[in-house]
DNA sequence: TTCTTATTTCGTCATTTAACGAAATGACTT
DNA sequence: AAGTCATTTCGTTAAATGACGAAATAAGAA
């Protein structure tokens, strides 16, 4: 019960949803979610905190950058239900499309200059 | 997504998914839920509202008492596969295994016995 | 080692949420 | 038509949540 409430919790906000839609295509870096979403890069943090407390994404740290990923399917079935039902019900609306869109622009840039725009202003 | 979203913040709360596991066996009015739960009655209101703004449930008024149950199979898809993920995730926990007992004792007794009790102290 | 830097943690603030009791509602019963 | 009573709505309070910026962390680069 434990286990299932913090998925539930954790898909109970909007952002951290798109969250994991945006990382259906693939592993992201924090500052790349970030860029994303417009939002403080500490809030970023947080979410994906509140998504890998509750299994639903991996991290992996390579060179300068902590990767994240959606959980595999060695992952509890809970999880993985989760997950597939995330996507059935969400992949084809307005909001998923237009974040697609964003991170095709966004993957097209290298890390390190996204990193360091979000640092001035 | 954001019928989705209902459907997530209905989730998120314990209380309320203990309704949805407790609603298996067959509806139930609200007096039989506040009984098992132990809270006032404007609070399972609340919580039976939340549930059925996501549809979840449905609801039905049968002499003095309002009654509801799961959502049907006509449901749309993302609340039918929530209701399934629910009961595949916690139907076999310890809390399900409680709150199932207990409420086969509130179903020997008379709603009218139930109500009237929920109403003095 | 020391510096840089992406990420996380911490403290704060505004908003939301869950609980309650009191009062309103609305549908049976008489 | 009036009364009864299960349920809902409303207003309040305490706790949880989500956002931010500043400071801490930790790991690669120099």
């Amino acid at each position: 019960m434990r286990e299932f409430m913090a998925i539930t919790k954790a898909l109970s906000d909007p952002n951290r949803v798109r969250i994991l839609l945006a990382l259906r295509k693939g592993e992201l870096c924090v500052c790349q979610i970030t860029e994303l979403f417009g939002f403080a890069p500490s809030t970023v943090s947080k979410h994906l905190s509140i998504l890998h407390h509750a299994h639903l994404i991996l991290s992996r740290k390579s060179e300068r950058w902590v990767y994240y990923r959606l959980a595999e399917k060695a992952a509890p079935i809970a999880v993985r239900e989760a997950l597939d039902w995330v996507h059935k019900s969400l992949a084809k609306t307005d909001e998923a499309a237009t974040d697609a869109k964003k991170l095709k622009q966004i993957l097209k840039t290298d890390l390190a200059v996204i990193c360091r725009r979000q640092k001035c202003c």
